[in-house]
DNA sequence: GCATAAAGTTAAGCCCGCTTAACTAAAAAG
DNA sequence: CTTTTTAGTTAAGCGGGCTTAACTTTATGC
């Protein structure tokens, strides 16, 4: 019996408690919104990925370029996402979120923040610095590995 | 300036990583089963929570009882969750997974964890070591706001 | 230049999730 | 014991996502 647990147990018991919570947050968040879950995942694609195109949203959730183009179309009607015209290949668009799509993404994220906050909020001092080291830690051994994938 | 990031900055950067990567893999598994996302939803819930009733289903995702007793006739029919009769109250029904549900959610979490264990593979002992215990301070604060909340 | 491939759109049709409404059956309240 | 509330099911109907198929427009390969 080792006296702290072994890292997998850790990031195990994480994460079943840390995926149950965002998930349904941010399913009840994209509800809430009034966008159904394909959609609002789109704005999450433009919001981490930046702009692309078409097809690269339809790759990405590996459904149709006729699904891809119909779900977008509806997210530019609703001005969440602008949709131009690629100066470097003129059948192609460039897909960006309109702000009225960023500040949409970002209250999404500001109210999982509050929960991490206040997460971080029960713990001491100590303790939150151990946790801010370990998670620059995992961001930096995730980003690393994205990259290489 | 400081010298380590704010703890907010780390969980939000963390947070914006591992989301988006562990979205995307859950909704892919969910679709690679041929289960729909509500439907898989029901399954992740009754893995986390345990056996529950019908109505306990549609008031956590925010649905009509209605659209819970069908879902849950689904996931029925495909023998993913079995219905039987509370002995207690014989009105209600107990939700429970079956082996073949349970074993479903338990492939999910191991690619899940597959990914982690990748992720770990990648930093030193001394990462390692810092990681587990700062996890292990997450989820203790995590399950303790869970519950007083 | 001409054929082929690629990016995107549109329309028809299917399945699914969800709601409301009407219903059964059992528990709780009075 | 009767009334009301609660748990769940069933059916009709709407809207949304997705696919295939047909099409337009632009880029690429030979």
């Amino acid at each position: 019996m080792t006296k702290s647990p072994p890292i997998s147990q850790s990031l195990r018991e994480w994460m079943d408690v840390f995926m149950h919570r965002s998930m349904h947050g941010w399913t009840h968040f994209a509800k809430s919104t009034g966008l159904s879950m394909p959609q609002f995942s789109i704005l999450m694609q433009l919001h981490h990925k930046g702009a692309c195109g078409v097809s690269d949203v339809s790759e990405r959730f590996d459904i149709s370029n006729a699904a891809a183009s119909q779900l977008v179309d509806k997210l530019v009607q609703g001005d969440y996402v602008e949709r131009a015209e690629d100066p470097n290949d003129r059948r192609a668009k460039v897909l960006q979120l309109t702000p009225k799509g960023k500040s949409l993404i970002e209250a999404g994220f500001n109210e999982r923040y509050r929960w991490m906050d206040e997460l971080t909020s029960r713990m001491n001092s100590e303790e939150n610095k151990k946790v801010a080291e370990a998670l620059a830690i995992l961001t930096k051994a995730a980003q690393a590995m994205e990259e290489t994938k």
